[in-house]
DNA sequence: AAAACAATTAGGAATCGTTACGATTTATTG
DNA sequence: CAATAAATCGTAACGATTCCTAATTGTTTT
């Protein structure tokens, strides 16, 4: 996913070019990892300080809908980020500091189809894998070291 | 777990029986899936209408850090139930009608444990199934009959 | 380019789940 | 029974998300 890609299923979908829109999408083009609502509003306030909570969330639930973005719940907040470009169904390792997701390219589903049945309808699953990343890992090492 | 085993764990670990605290855990023991918050607070406010969602939220939190019970977030809320009874690492399949369960006996991390490095420490993992259990769908089907 | 129309927005209030608080009550121990 | 610490109530505070309405803006049509 790229910004002038998400810009066109935008315009196709109906939905109405903004500045802030692709502003948004940007943002998500340029960190490549979850972000929350509410630094997606940081960040867009700093060219756009009257912008609102409810635009940021719209936004992001109608690029969902989309699927520009795909969101996870973690640690009781909605998390946002650029839908990959990997087409095939994947699963993610997630560093809980900063949100950069490396990928799973198995899935735990394809080994169990078999025995998941017995009358139980199966509609979706969730695999995540969560810790810190080796570059976060450095940073609180750093930040530990002169205490 | 069950009612007794529970209550054994709570006065070793110096917390105080109450009269509350033993129908919070006789509730967990006849509904065998997961309950949120509001839902213990709803069944004990029927003998105890004065009870306050802090002695609830309170109760929930310090059975989890004893591992009487065990919590997951659904849909944005808290989900509470007994610990299973087996020992062993499992996951669950959740029907997101009631709550029940039903054990998932393998973990997708013992697959893959080899190839999660690279400098990423891995703090924990989520798989979860979610679906409607054979019940739920019965209920439903007759709803939609009779419309 | 102006008008018409529908989509988008700001701003703030409302809602929901959860946590925090001080004052009061209760369980436990001796 | 008295002393002590833990548990509870009632309510307020909280953060994330949703909802509302009047004003604004992007797009399409004249
Ligand atoms: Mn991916
Ligand atoms: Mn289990
Ligand atoms: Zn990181
Ligand atoms: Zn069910």
């Amino acid at each position: 996913m790229n910004v002038t890609k998400a810009l066109n299923i935008m315009k196709e979908q109906g939905f109405k070019y903004t500045a802030k829109r692709e502003e948004l999408l940007q943002l998500f083009s340029d960190e490549k990892r979850y972000l929350t609502a509410k630094e997606v509003l940081n960040s867009l306030q700093k060219n756009y300080p009257g912008m609102s909570v409810d635009t940021v969330y719209r936004n992001l639930a109608i690029f969902e809908e989309m699927d520009i973005l795909e969101m996870t719940e973690l640690e009781g907040e909605m998390h946002f980020r650029f839908s990959c470009s990997t087409t095939a169904h994947h699963h993610h390792l997630i560093c809980l500091e900063c949100g950069k997701t490396r990928e799973i390219e198995t899935c735990p589903m394809d080994w169990l189809n078999e025995n998941v049945d017995g009358g139980f309808e199966v509609t979706g699953h969730k695999f995540e894998i969560y810790g810190m990343c080796a570059e976060c890992k450095r940073t609180k090492q750093k930040e530990a070291a002169h205490v």
